[in-house]
DNA sequence: TTTTTTAGTTTCATTTAGAAAGTTATATTT
DNA sequence: AAATATAACTTTCTAAATGAAACTAAAAAA
């Protein structure tokens, strides 16, 4: 396995733009944290409508990076799962900062895309909600039937 | 002022994504908050080489949305502060995420950039960290002579 | 007065993004 | 069994973004 990334500088700020610093991939990762998404098709159908072609491209570089893993369908054989590894879901607690930031300084889209308990978990017991969540993909996983 | 950003949905990551997901943003405010950097040649002279017409597009951007004001010196007249306030200030947690996700992952960069005292209090402290990150800079500005 | 410096802008070649249509293997319907 | 549909991509082609390099204007220094 090659590595699908040229690092910058030794600066961890940067390494991690190098790595997720763009406009889909973490949103790939994030229908996977928050909406136990796992199939190409179930991405195609989030409100930013990514391109197949971006989509595609983004799942690979993902896989490469260990980020997620691909897994052929035993049942359905049509059917491609692709699963958060530790690596993946380590990329959360960027994701939430995030979603903090931007519900602060713009519109409040917390709103309207979470429930108020979910809204207040957030903000008062960060560290609580991430491994809530984390604990319930771990969860989505293992009760998987592939 | 009009709107610099297009906003894809309303989901706050993706907002986020929409004002700060790009390769150079970040490293710009990383090197203001870091740094304590305020000039053009300043953020030049960074490890990652940042073109001069990235940088000058993506300061433009960043003052239109209010992260950053744009200060022309009256001392030296040939001088242009770029200063941020609280809206960008507020970004150095997503940073501070991708630090911690990019050394865990990765190689330690942590280990080469900052000093043992940092990097024990970002990860033992974090909110402390912050604080006392942003307090710093605060007192950088306030005692800038301009 | 000439030279440097600062903060950009311009030009142009290359890369990336994205819309749309096409492909292949499997699965479902008639 | 044959035709149709679906899932997961891939290809093609145009438009937009990136980036290297050279250029510029105003101010400062020599």
């Amino acid at each position: 396995m090659k590595n699908p990334v040229e690092f910058r500088s030794i600066c961890p700020v940067a390494t991690s733009l190098d790595l997720i610093g763009d406009k889909w991939t973490l949103l790939i990762l994030r229908d996977m944290i928050w909406g136990h998404k796992s199939l190409f098709n179930e991405f195609q159908q989030s409100p930013e409508s990514i391109p197949s072609k971006m989509l595609a491209n983004r799942l690979k570089k993902l896989e490469e990076l260990g980020f997620v893993s691909k897994i052929k369908g035993s049942f359905n054989k049509k059917s491609i799962y692709y699963l958060l590894e530790k690596k993946g879901l380590d990329t959360f607690p960027i994701m939430v900062e995030m979603a903090v930031f931007s519900s602060k300084h713009f519109f409040d889209h917390l709103g309207t895309t979470y429930t108020k308990e979910a809204r207040t978990t957030m903000k008062k017991d960060r560290k609580g909600y991430i491994t809530n969540l984390i604990t319930n993909y771990k969860k989505f996983k293992k009760n998987l039937v592939i």
